[in-house]
DNA sequence: ACAATTAGTAGACTACAGTCTAATATATTA
DNA sequence: TAATATATTAGACTGTAGTCTACTAATTGT
């Protein structure tokens, strides 16, 4: 039961925030995130700037929300996957990621260069980008731990930087990670 | 022998550019990538706008320029430890980069950023920054694998994406690499 | 009805990176 | 000395993200 608490004043037009996050969402697949201005959104949507800026504080924060329920479908837990190994489970996650990249990595890198000069973005972004990938690797490297696939001696929190960080930082350098980096990803962090 | 082939023309004077990169470098450390404006750097140095930008074609450009010096003083190769273990070498790499990252991590961050809308930029940070660390990184796994430290069979280019990844990731996400992050780092690649 | 409150619109405004122009300065070459 | 070429300067100009203002629209509470 969710109770609607409305107070005084006008209502915001629920369809409002949807339209802009689409036109935006296409805008910027279509022509990249630079190319795309505020203007040229409001232009699209057919609306006042400002109805932006009532929404989201800055054109990252909006981004960020518009391809949000896209990437995190490519980011969830594996689904019926309980008797696979670890190591399986880390590349399928790993392939899922790189096939979202394949679509939207120009964005991500895009909001990750407006989390370095915007704290307060870059908060968001780690809690709704970051953590949740990190958490989801956690999970299975623990899982990996527990049932004796990787040893308990190791940091797991290193773990995650050498994993994320192995696509990061190619994504970041204008590479496109692939099945090969996956598998080979996978094979360190599991070798015996 | 170096020539001096002069052409026709004003020469440019051969003080400014150190002038101006110094100042930037200055400014740039005291407020941050996007707290100064090219507008106070020729304030402070005393020049027009374009004297600026007849010599860089972009703020990043120039910036980049001005902690080029710097930056590849802490990306040298190691001096005298030819008897040393690779994993040591490594070891050694990580602190310096480390202690770099001390100082000037934000201007780093904001050129990551910056390159990631401005592919010339991207150009000329990945072969003035990226490539010449990847390469002394190269060197020492490539030792280490004649000397038969690591195993012949595990792919080079895999371990540059980690190792530089490992610190890449959480530097832009707001943490600072330190000591503890290099031990696990070489632990991790060194494991047998 | 009417006051209070919030949403939406249009457009002026600010600060910034980067471009362009017109004038002046300093060099080479003939 | 004259012609040519490049450097430097001051400042106008463009396009952008984001702010602000004045106005109108839609809702709640009295």
């Amino acid at each position: 039961m969710i109770e609607e608490i409305r107070n005084a004043g006008r209502p915001r037009n629920p369809e409002t925030a949807d339209k802009i996050k689409s036109v935006t969402l296409r805008l910027m697949r279509a022509q990249g995130y630079e190319a795309v201005s505020i203007a040229s959104i409001i232009s699209e949507a057919g609306i006042a700037k400002q109805t932006i800026y009532n929404r989201w504080s800055t054109k990252a924060d909006l981004v960020l929300d518009a391809i949000f329920e896209e990437t995190a479908r490519y980011a969830s837990s594996p689904h019926n996957e309980n008797d696979n190994t670890s190591s399986e489970q880390l590349y399928d996650f790993l392939l899922a990621v790189f096939e979202h990249l394949k679509q939207d990595s120009p964005i991500i890198c895009a909001l990750i260069a407006s989390a370095q000069d915007d704290e307060a973005f870059q908060q968001s972004f780690i809690n709704r980008f970051v953590k949740p990938r990190e958490l989801l690797v956690e999970k299975i490297l623990r899982r990996a731990q527990s049932r004796g696939e990787i040893s308990d001696g190791r940091d797991v929190q290193t773990l995650l930087f050498l994993i994320h960080g192995a696509f990061w930082y190619p994504l970041l350098n204008g590479m496109k990670p692939d099945q090969i980096l996956a598998r080979n990803i996978v094979d360190e962090i599991f070798r015996k």
